[in-house]
DNA sequence: TTGGTTGCAAACTTTTTGCAAGCGT
DNA sequence: ACGCTTGCAAAAAGTTTGCAACCAA
């Protein structure tokens, strides 16, 4: 099933998606792109960070290999979307946050309270973006969403002006 | 690019939201605000804009009085958000978009290929909205959700916003 | 008069771009 | 060897901040 050869960073989950995992190399050249070390390593520390900026990949890529640039970091991020191996999403209306993509879409809530980011699965807003498709003509990208609010319970509490 | 066809963005000619609009001066002050013709000059900008971001807003009121200031734009919109007289979503992964809130909430989506922005109405979502607070606790703030994806029937091609 | 506001300029953060050197294929 | 990639540095884009002058209440 799947493909064992591989070194892969500690996601610790074990899925089945492995074998994309295992792929994306086959599939970059194949593309006319070339395998380099940053790519490897900007992969494999999204796959380890869950969720993170350019700028926190870019630290944790730089604590392996201190020379890797920030462009390359940029660059790379958005090699790796077109490929579908990352996605990228808006945690904050600051830094974009990228997350890996193994096979399995999930979109996210992010509460302005406590700042806590969940993943949910996609299935769970197909009948909203279904109702889009038919009644707007309109074909989400469920990844990519993320919806702002707050947990209930989270202290709705704002320092006033 | 192209923010052709925007849904009704009402630019208030008598509706019964002028109400809210007269006393949003009375509220300013309330709070503790001052009423300045910078205030005036870049709400009536939103509203005659429809969507537009900090950039689009200093412009417009630039046209009208040269030395007002981007700083000025900045802050200002974060004082009419607090008071709930504007809004801002994330129609491009650039700089946020502002748009007026007459009473009626609204989400957007946003096709990558024709760029087109489409204003949805809130109850439209709702399902989903309340299905996440029952399943999730999480209680959406639906006017600042935007949907990436693409009208059925655009060129699927790249080549985004 | 008083203290919230503004304009200005400079600082900042995040992302992009032009190039020459470097390296994967 | 060819030409995609990278690192570097500078530029661009978007926002924020310190301050003195200003003006709404």
């Amino acid at each position: 099933m799947s493909d064992a050869s591989e070194t892969s960073e500690p996601t610790g989950h074990g899925h089945p998606a492995d074998a994309v995992q295992g792929d994306w190399r086959a599939e970059l050249r194949a593309k006319g792109y070339r395998l380099t070390p940053q790519r490897e390593l900007i992969l494999a520390s999204i796959d380890h960070l869950g969720h993170a900026t350019p700028d926190e990949v870019l630290a944790h890529v730089k604590s392996q290999v201190t020379s890797v640039n920030a462009s390359t970091v940029y660059r790379t991020l958005e090699v790796l979307e077109q490929l579908g191996l990352v996605r990228h999403a808006h945690l904050s209306d600051r830094a974009p946050t990228y997350h890996s993509v193994r096979g399995h879409e999930h979109f996210h809530l992010k509460c302005r309270a406590c700042g806590r980011v969940t993943a949910v699965q996609v299935e769970d807003a197909r009948p909203f973006l279904d109702q889009l498709e038919a009644d707007k003509d309109f074909v989400a990208d469920a990844g990519h969403l993320t919806v702002f609010g707050q947990c209930r319970g989270c202290n709705a509490d704002e320092t006033g002006p």
